[in-house]
DNA sequence: TGCCCGATTAACT
DNA sequence: GTTAATCGGGCAA
């Protein structure tokens, strides 16, 4: 389980989050992300830049939002709510303190597995929102500040061309306006549907 | 120290 | 459509 796409599809170096987390943001769409082989293509992502009034690093360095301040390519994880664990990646130069949000994936490896640990069957109410993400691939706050090109993760480029659709973020207050929430054109495995879709 | 509220979800009406 | 669950971060006092 999870060697899959690695015949199909190069795998993702850190340098791949060494740019801007708008270029990142939507090159991840479709990308496969697994975290011990369980996982699937990434559908919905959110950009938070370190300017973006939005972004857990705008009020400067914390206990929580440290590895935001670190280098690109590891992963930053936070509970949401005192319930749920959230998941971004790391963007940009070190200490730029931008990263992507993981809001939806399409389930492709470990599927039993992720039904077990959602406890629902449904395979669209899997991995659609940064929560379910976080319970279905098993991420929790001691994967925080773990690099995405070592285990468990294990990071895919996508293959072929994906069409990508944005909008404006979700569940936020600040900056809500601002169209950085990226997502596959008419994936059924979005946490909420994109508004201009044809 | 105390208080408010959040990058959410599921279970309601 | 609404709301409870649940808790740590960040800021006021």
């Amino acid at each position: 389980m999870g060697q899959m796409p690695s015949r199909l599809s190069k795998r993702l170096s850190l340098g791949f989050f060494n740019r801007s987390v708008h270029e990142v943001a939507p090159d991840l769409i479709g990308a496969t992300l697994l975290v011990d082989g369980v996982g699937g293509r990434l559908v919905e992502v959110e950009a938070y830049h370190h300017t973006d009034p939005a972004a857990h690093s705008f009020g400067g360095p914390t206990e929580r939002n440290a590895v935001m301040f670190g280098p690109p390519g590891h992963v930053y994880v936070y509970r949401s709510y005192g319930i749920h664990w959230c998941m971004n990646f790391v963007c940009e130069p070190k200490g730029s303190a931008s990263a992507v949000l993981i809001r939806a994936i399409e389930p492709t490896a470990g599927l039993s597995v992720m039904r077990r640990r959602r406890g629902v069957g449904d395979e669209r109410l899997l991995c659609s929102g940064p929560g379910r993400v976080c319970e279905a691939l098993r991420i929790t706050g001691r994967h925080n500040g773990l690099a995405l090109n070592a285990p468990p993760f294990a990071l895919f480029a996508r293959i072929g061309a994906v069409d990508i659709v944005a909008g404006p973020r979700i569940g936020i207050t600040k900056a809500a306006e601002l169209p950085w929430r990226y997502g596959e054109k008419g994936s059924r495995f979005l946490s909420k549907p994109f508004r201009r879709e044809a």
